[in-house]
DNA sequence: AAATTTATGTTATAATATTACATAAGTCAA
DNA sequence: TTGACTTATGTAATATTATAACATAAATTT
């Protein structure tokens, strides 16, 4: 469960430009969005979004909501909290909120000394209706 | 988070085919591969797929592995468990453990409410080396 | 039996992701 | 600074996963 936590790298120009992207957008985005927003940019194969992406994970600068298919930029500097990390995702306004605390590692590894369990990797996800959403909400 | 808990239901033909053969595999099932399976019973396509495991989902016997874009067969009699399970899977052979107690459904709540959501859906998946993989495993 | 809902069959296509192979750029050691 | 090596890029083709749209049939309700 161990991740590349990193202060400062130098990011190539493909990785700056996914990640601007992912920043701009504050919301989940698919590779093939993103890839729409950088064609300006020359961009022209899902490829070079895919590869990107792999080293901004890689570097805990981003993140992959696995039930979503889409990425999302860390919200913290960069993330630093050991992979564990929890997302939770309004389905209406699209808002995703970013927990990494000690109740979520504390989980993650009780839940791998029960199941005797090497973990390397996590996704916890949650959906519903954020706060202002289900406010409103109708139906 | 609520879910339909079931005792008996009658599926259809085609939904205890899906059933039937996601039991027989005993692991993380493809929609391609479950199709692949049962062309011998007359199925052409992957919608045919599809449509019964989402009924099967409904109804708690089959669940989906969102970080595998793949589904098992509900390893409760029928899952009765508010939604509220953690997947645990070994990366090497492939063996899913399917936890259900209260320590997810704590952890969800209380997860929900430190974000103020309405939870409707969660998804919790760990990955790893089980206890015989990681014995042997080697790199 | 008519009306309604639920399931099915089938074709086509959309959305997501990777393989394979060629080239270029950066890094490090001699 | 050249050569060896690794890492990043470009590009085309293709694989994998999932859904839309439309027609038909079966089950259920009234």
């Amino acid at each position: 469960m161990k991740k590349n936590v990193v202060t400062k790298v130098k990011l190539t120009k493909n990785q700056s430009l996914v990640l601007d992207s992912l920043i701009k957008a504050g919301q989940p985005s698919g590779a093939y969005a993103l890839l729409d927003t950088l064609r300006p940019h020359g961009f022209k194969a899902p490829l070079q979004i895919y590869r990107a992406l792999e080293q901004l994970i890689d570097l805990g600068l981003a993140h992959r909501l696995e039930s979503l298919n889409a990425f999302i930029a860390c919200s913290h500097v960069s993330c630093e909290s050991s992979g564990a990390t929890a997302f939770v995702i309004c389905d209406k306004c699209e808002t995703v909120q970013e927990i990494c605390d000690e109740s979520i590692s504390n989980f993650l590894s009780s839940l791998a000394r029960k199941t005797k369990i090497k973990a390397s990797k996590s996704s916890i996800e949650l959906h519903g209706l954020c706060n202002g959403c289900s406010a409103v909400s109708h139906s």
